[in-house]
DNA sequence: CATAACTTTCAAATATTATTGAAAATAAAA
DNA sequence: TTTTATTTTCAATAATATTTGAAAGTTATG
C-alpha cells in the first residue's frame, strides 16, 4: 500500500472511531494526524492536510489541548503556535480514560447517590433502589480501577492482567 | 426525593450517557426503563412512559434486541410482546464490551493490520509505520483482556483488581 | 504608536442524526 | 377468508451537531 493511501485510511478510521471514546470526528482526525506527524504540526498545516476551516481547526485543537491530548510547543524565534502529542498508546488511554471519568463516571456516580435515596416501600421504589445501589456499586468499582489506571504511567496494567488472563 | 422525579432524573442522566456507551439517547433510556420496571413491558407502556412515537419505540427495541441488551418475552395468551433486561451490572457492562468490540476495536485491528504493511523508507513511512504497529499492539492486548472478560460470567475480573489495585 | 502576524470568536450555513406518524405488512383469531 | 391486533417500514420533518469564513481580538515587532 502506498504511504498517501494508508495515511488517508488510517486518518479516516481515527476519525469515524472518535466517537467511541467520546470526541467528534475532526478532533480524532487531529490527533490522528499529530501521532504520525515526524514534527510538531501548526495550524495552517492541519488545516491543509485536512482541509478544515481555520475556525474549525483552532476549535478542534483547543479542545485536544482541553483533553490534554495535544500540547503547544514554540520554535524558536517563531511566532506561530506548533502542537504535539504524546505517541504512547498507554498514555493516551490513560489520559482518555481519565477525562472520561470526570465528564461521565463522576457525575452519574454522583446522580446515583442522590436518586437511591428515594423515599418509599412500594415494589417499584424497592426495586428503584435495588438498581440504582448495584449501579452505584459497580460504577464505584469501576472508578477505583480507572483511578489506579491513571495512576500508573508504565504498562504494569496489562502486564498484570496479561498473566490473569492467560 | 420522590420516586417520580428519581426516576426521572435516572431515565435522562442514562439517556445522555448513552452516547458514552455507544448508544443512541432513546435507546438508553429504553434500557434504563427495563432496567427499574418490576415486570416485563410492552411497546406501548414503554412509548407512554417515554412519550415517543410507535415507530421510534421500535427502532430501538430492536437495536436493543441487536446489541444482547433486552430479550423478548411472551405472556401466555397474549399477543403482545413484552420485553425485560438483565439487571446485572457486571452482565450489562459484558454485554456492551463484547458489543462494541466487534464493531469498533475488531474493524481497527484490521485496518492497522493493512496500514502498518505500507511501502517505503522515508522518516515519514518509518514513523507512520511504527506508531501503527504500535497501536496495534495495544489494540491486541486490549481485545484479549476484553475476551476474557466476556468470557467470565461473574465477577472474578473486580475481584483480582481490587486485590491488584489496593 | 502603527503595522503585521497570528489566534479566537460566533452567527449563519451545512451536514448529520433522530423522530414522527401514517401506511403497509404480518400474523393470530373469528 | 375476513377481521382485528400488532409490528414494521420509511419519507418527511425536526432536532442536534459541526463547519465555515469573515470580523474582531491579541500580541509581537519595527
Amino acid at each position: 500500500m502506498e504511504y498517501s493511501e494508508a495515511k488517508e485510511r488510517y486518518i479516516e478510521a481515527w476519525g469515524s472511531l472518535g466517537s467511541s471514546w467520546g470526541v467528534n470526528r475532526t478532533m480524532a482526525q487531529i490527533h490522528a494526524l499529530l501521532m504520525i506527524a515526524t514534527e510538531p504540526l501548526s495550524t495552517e498545516e492541519i488545516m491543509e492536510d485536512l482541509k478544515i476551516s481555520r475556525g474549525n481547526a483552532n476549535m478542534n485543537i483547543r479542545a485536544l489541548l482541553d483533553w490534554g491530548l495535544a500540547k503547544k510547543v514554540l520554535k524558536l524565534g517563531e511566532r506561530k503556535e506548533y502542537f504535539v502529542t504524546d505517541k504512547d498508546p498507554m498514555v493516551l488511554a490513560a489520559q482518555v480514560a481519565k477525562e472520561r471519568k470526570k465528564r461521565e463516571l463522576d457525575p452519574i456516580i454522583r446522580l446515583l447517590d442522590e436518586v437511591s435515596s428515594v423515599k418509599g416501600e412500594s415494589k417499584e421504589v424497592q426495586e428503584f433502589k435495588k438498581v440504582t445501589t448495584d449501579l452505584k456499586g459497580f460504577a464505584k468499582q469501576a472508578d477505583s480501577v480507572i483511578n489506579t489506571f491513571i495512576q500508573s504511567n508504565s504498562n504494569w496494567f496489562f502486564k498484570i492482567l496479561g498473566k490473569i488472563t492467560r
